[in-house]
DNA sequence: TGCTAAGATGAAACCGATTTCAAAATTTAG
DNA sequence: CTAAATTTTGAAATCGGTTTCATCTTAGCA
């Protein structure tokens, strides 16, 4: 009942090679008979069978996306980046959706044993050298996003250069007295942004020539509990900080309980910037640093597609711009 | 470099049509061949490649959904139902997003002229009786989730009892001046759902005996700015409404915005209720009609994987439950 | 005009599975 | 112990494309 290349062929009076030929766009086919056979294409109505195609080829025209907990914001948001780029293309997105480290690895078996997609992108989720060695072998090329090893393809952030940013921020409005409060820097399961952040910070406040006060540096559990409670330890010190620069959104907020708690109105008195804008950072209007999770998707997808086409080994680093979010939690510093 | 079914027949001493026999589970092979093969399986480490597979019994192993904007939260809500119901099975999930209607119909043209998937979801899109023949034609079993075709399976939900529960809830608080928020009645994709909502509404202040005032009908593009603007707009009338009916959590959140920036205290003197119970109407304590978007996706992929194994013409129609969740955004109405 | 190089074409092999069908092996029956 | 019925089995066809390679044209040049 479908059509096949055959009818096409017998239609058009000519072989099947040379439909093929005609599908695929080879340069090797008189004008004449080119147009024979997109006649008869158009007559017949046909479509070859993608999957005979792939077959054949050994490509699947598909992309999977491997993502953890794929219903939440942050990774809807690169999601949708990965869709939009892939809408011009002629891939098609499997989604794989992990929620369990055991879920991942059947992922990761299943995906490499068969040319099942022609590229893989990772998001948020590690992956060891044994992982990578695996699709190396399978020959497919894989991107991580938000995610980095030395010796894969990645999208990733400048989190020194956001660190900075925030940081920055606060000494242009006239801050000097700017804190920082973030994860312990030690904790080794912690990626390594939270340093990177801190690392941004020092960098910041050295080039305005402020010297840095280890009691400005409030570390601990990551939560907004915890985070409250190292806000009101920088609010009860002898000399307490104008500013504070939370590694997170929501370590920003912790902060900004301390400061109600205390009478402390902000921004007015007492300044907050947060990391990577959550969607309560909307709603609290909280100042933040956005992180690009619409373009990573959509750079990763690039990147990944011209990997399929000419595989690199050496691995390439996306690095991608972060931006300042100024909202109602930081202002001038008015020095009493 | 892979293994094939022919080297294991090779290893097995046997012909590659005993060991398909086996790897389907085929009865007419005797339990000492069988055992060989197995043995030759393991040790050569094989796995049928699926895109043979699927050339050969025309089975893709696949489902397809479309869904418009697929990152809105109440979309990824049912994706994610989806996905859970799909876990279990051997199916992989191809995901389309539309954007557009001239999107939509590439996808559908697309679909089914090759067997791609094995089964269909259509999410919030409305389907004509072109699209449905043509998918019969090409018997691809078609399910669609929160969107109504006489001739379709579906997994819906009653809008105007939805409609009809969430103004009663706030005519039960007293409240007579009473609006509604949504997007423009005529959307590109003819969402029914939105205009269901509405007749509820209506219905609900007719049973009432409340007459309806054009004005207090606001409608806008979908999201949370415009439906601030809306909100706005009724709190600017020479009478404002004393309670309003978003069609969406979204939007909701949009008007509780206005309320916010207007100096309105939301529940004292304004009521609002949304619609869908999204995760950010937990968060911000809104009252709501939560539909069962998680099991509209789990409830349609049953029904497709059902309908696939067993092709049904007779309709089916599954329709689930609205809940009113009364939180703290709707209370009674204090007449000044 | 004759000979070679380049261009166009189709038959057949191939991708890796499933499925058909006839032959071989085994069991059952007489 | 042989004939018939039943089970197992593998060679070959099939799914619908792409690709190789040999052949046949045509064009180019001396």
């Amino acid at each position: 009942m479908p059509v096949t290349i055959r009818d096409v062929a017998k239609q058009a009076g000519v072989g099947i090679a040379t439909v093929s030929r005609v599908l695929n766009g080879s340069p090797s086919v008189s004008e004449e008979t080119r147009e024979k056979v997109l006649a008869a294409i158009e007559d017949l109505n046909f479509t070859p069978n993608p999957i005979a195609r792939r077959l054949s080829t050994g490509r699947t025209q598909t992309i999977g996306v491997i993502v953890p907990y794929f219903t939440l914001p942050d990774f809807v948001k690169r999601l949708q980046g990965v869709q939009q780029a892939l809408i011009e293309s002629e891939y098609d997105l499997v989604l794989f959706n992990v929620e369990t480290p055991s879920q991942r690895d059947k992922y990761f078996d299943d995906l490499n044993r068969h040319m099942r997609v022609d590229g893989l992108l990772i998001i948020s989720l590690g992956v060891t050298d044994w992982h990578l060695e695996q699709f190396r072998k399978a020959e497919t090329p894989v991107v991580l996003i938000d995610s980095f090893h030395p010796n894969a393809h990645r999208v990733i952030v400048d989190h020194i250069a956001g660190g900075r940013m925030a940081t920055s921020h606060l000494i242009e409005l006239g801050h000097e007295k700017i804190a920082f409060v973030s994860d312990s820097l030690e904790n080794p399961f912690h990626f390594a942004a939270t340093i990177e952040r801190y690392t941004g910070y020092r960098h910041a406040l050295e080039d305005a020539g402020i010297g840095p006060k280890p009691e400005y540096h409030q570390h601990g559990e990551h939560g907004r509990e915890v985070a409250r409670q190292l806000g009101e330890n920088l609010l009860k010190l002898a000399d307490p900080p104008t500013a504070v620069f939370a590694a997170t959104d929501t370590q920003a907020i912790g902060v900004l309980d301390a400061a109600r708690r205390n009478g402390v109105k902000v921004p007015e008195s007492f300044s907050i910037i947060g990391y990577n804008d959550i969607r309560d950072a909307e709603y609290l209007n909280l100042t933040t640093i956005r992180q690009p999770l619409y373009e990573s998707g959509m750079r990763g997808v690039e990147l990944l597609l011209e990997l399929i086409e000419t595989p690199i080994e050496e691995p390439q680093e996306i690095m991608l711009d972060l931006e300042l979010v100024i909202r109602e939690t930081t202002s001038k510093n008015h020095p009493e």
